[in-house]
DNA sequence: CCTGAAACGGACTGATGAGTCCGCTTACTT
DNA sequence: AAGTAAGCGGACTCATCAGTCCGTTTCAGG
């Protein structure tokens, strides 16, 4: 039941592979189109592995995401609540900026169960910084993650580093 | 020639009132469609008034980018290039952050010829503030702009103050 | 092999939105 | 009042894209 026929699975790789090329390259506006004609297959095999275009997406960057939930944990477990705040914001970005494309669908699908999981780990890591006074109390943990993640969005490429230390060095206390 | 016959002058204020009223409610995402059907003209007219409807868009903000030039020149001819600079920066997101969706299409319509005139007078605004000190030296007067705007865009309605307050006091020198 | 179920893929639907066209209407002019 | 050019508006084209359907192909087990 479980088990696929080899030519699907060849096909599933094949397809997730042109995924991830594509929505790297174009962020969540690569169209469904697009992927299949990349994975050598109709766009109907697509859907019948992935019902929605979100559902697509979502497997694509679920591994990004499992990525960046175990860098929030670390950060948790860290001596110096301060100090494991920037660590992890730089962290994260230079994952997530190293595809940019990825990174637009991670805001895209930002509601989705295990994204959902990684914003309330990240808030945890920003109020552990608060209460240390490594970080401006006027602010909520989810301003931080708004701000941190506008300084990466619509940001000329390469640009990015010099954009997040003006808004880092802005929610030092 | 450059006469327009009554109904015409009539429905083309009416259209500029819809398309004012539609592009304040939805950005750069308010159809043609929607504009005329508020307008209570056919689309047919919008277009014969405007050949695209990035003409329309950019007709709606100009007067927006006119009075945004107005606060930059202001601000080159005031004494002290700092308080100049701060003050510049929270006017404009006033008035761009009363009707959000404008601001969203000032943005799209960047390198309009008007709104790229603001773009240098702001640019000399910058300038003159690092110059004299009050900003930090090693940002472009474009990367001010771009920080600035993306502490306003994407950003809960209400919230956008305590963003642009995080960002500003990044920026100091 | 041979057969049936799984998988395939592309034609099709339906929605949306920009921009064009042209037969009809209406406002000015004389 | 009548002629005419300006103006009108909606039907139409064209393109895009998500998602469906079904006749055909291909795998895998007996």
């Amino acid at each position: 039941m479980t088990e696929l026929r080899a030519d699907a699975r060849r096909n599933l790789e094949r397809v997730l592979d042109a995924a991830t090329e594509a929505f790297a390259a174009s962020g969540p506006d690569a169209s469904i189109d697009d992927i299949a004609r990349l994975a050598g297959v109709g766009h109907g095999t697509v859907f019948r592995r992935f019902p929605t275009k979100d559902d697509l997406m979502f497997a694509v960057i679920e591994r990004h995401v499992d990525e960046m939930c175990t860098l929030a944990r670390e950060a948790l477990a860290a001596a110096d609540p301060g100090q494991a705040f920037f660590d992890f914001v730089w962290r994260l970005a230079e994952l997530n900026m190293s595809t940019p494309g990825l990174h637009r669908c991670v805001v895209h699908c930002g509601d989705k169960p295990g994204a959902a999981e990684l914003e309330k780990l990240a808030d945890r890591v920003v109020s552990r910084a608060q209460r240390a006074g490594a970080v401006r109390r006027d602010v909520k943990a989810e301003d931080v993650r708004l701000l941190v993640r506008s300084a990466l969005t619509n940001t000329p490429p390469g640009q990015w580093r010099r954009y997040l230390a003006v808004v880092l060095d802005g929610l030092r206390a």
